[in-house]
DNA sequence: TTCAAAATGTTGCAATTGCAACACAATTGT
DNA sequence: ACAATTGTGTTGCAATTGCAACATTTTGAA
């Protein structure tokens, strides 16, 4: 996956930064760091850490809209995230750095070529962004709970070139990934299980079917 | 809602149009064009018409995962639609332009006041297909149809400034859209309306409470 | 205009699901 | 090390939903 400085020097980097005015910013894990961001049109980077991106509607379900490991962005700009019902928490201790939009959009005038590069970075970005939605929406709209875990199964077994997958997160937030009952989840992965489509391991689940 | 050529001159679009060596497409009502367009990196930008981007999955069930109108843009980059489940079918007769990906990237170097336009514009539009992804993922992630339709009324009228929503579509593409099973959904239209939540006419309906 | 195809409305019924209420295990902070 | 919080597995039951089958209306093309 792309990351906002691929292909630009160490050097470039900070020159980059400096263009831009970005601002570093650090935050302990389980801090809700919305407020730092919803001033102004901001972008935000991952340097290091993990966050999650959620909303809880007004009866308590809670959705996990987004996760951002090391190299995602984020921003207000595209993410919806000034609507009050989202949470942008971090899940572990966090190293960011935040850019305004408008200066991104002004230094599209200026021209180095670790600009330009970084244009190009932040294009294939959003088109992955847009890539990811559509994957979840695919997930999202299967009918049953059997399909959807099975779609999922098969997106990131796709995705890694393997049966195995690895769930980078517990049960419960699968759950929530998928918007079904986290009881009904569990009642349907042993059925699966007791028919023989898959084993679980902890968080290792395999598959033991063609994935077509 | 910004378009690929805003705030750039008729003159100046006839350029850019030349620099990124676009193509001028036509296509009859009810055609599928992907054959057209997956060939390579492209972005498609729809100049007049209407398009829809479905998936019909191994069991007939249809899903509409974008509706492309006027001044639209698709791409095979962020839109997955080279996976042999989709389709892009127009809906009307259709005018449209393709550019290649790498041309626009390519074309990052050139220095016009048209093409920072341009870039801006399709920044742009990239963040609010997210959004709208997002909005869909918001409704999709409600567990119940009432739910999901009162989100989604909720959505359209929040961006119309108004109770009253015209369907931009059939409710049988409504149903669709929030994958649910159609007569359900008119089971609970039905609810609703004898609650007094709705009334409908056509496909004209009105909320009768505070959107909040 | 006419007529076939598509959309809409309705309803019974079986299947799926969410919810609640548990017990138990794992993780985390102090 | 221990207590408290969080995650996991299970199950009965009621509510919601999908599906099928049908009648009726609307739409669109010849």
């Amino acid at each position: 996956m792309v990351n906002l400085f691929h292909n630009i020097s160490e050097k470039n980097q900070e020159k980059l930064l400096k263009l831009l005015e970005a601002n570093t910013l650090f935050f302990k894990k389980n801090t809700t760091i919305l407020s730092m961001i919803t001033e102004d049109n901001v972008i935000g980077i991952v340097l290091s850490g993990y966050i999650q991106i959620v909303r809880n509607d007004d009866f308590g379900n809670r959705t996990i809209i987004e996760e951002l490991e090391e190299n995602s962005i984020f921003g207000t700009l595209f993410s919806s995230i000034s609507d009050s019902e989202y949470d942008i928490v971090t899940k572990e201790d966090t190293k960011l750095i935040i850019i305004e939009y408008e200066r991104i959009i002004k230094s599209v005038q200026i021209h180095n070529v670790f600009y330009t590069q970084f244009i190009q970075n932040l294009l294939q970005i959003l088109s992955d962004k847009i890539n990811e939605k559509n994957e979840r929406i695919k997930i999202l709209t299967k009918k049953t709970i059997r399909n959807k875990l099975l779609e999922y199964f098969k997106i990131v077994s796709k995705k890694n070139g393997s049966r195995n997958i690895y769930l980078p997160f517990s049960f419960t937030e699968l759950a929530d990934y998928l918007a079904i009952d986290r009881c009904a989840m569990s009642r349907e992965l042993k059925n699966l299980k007791e028919e023989g489509f898959i084993t679980i391991k902890n968080k290792k689940i395999t598959l033991l079917y063609s994935i077509l």
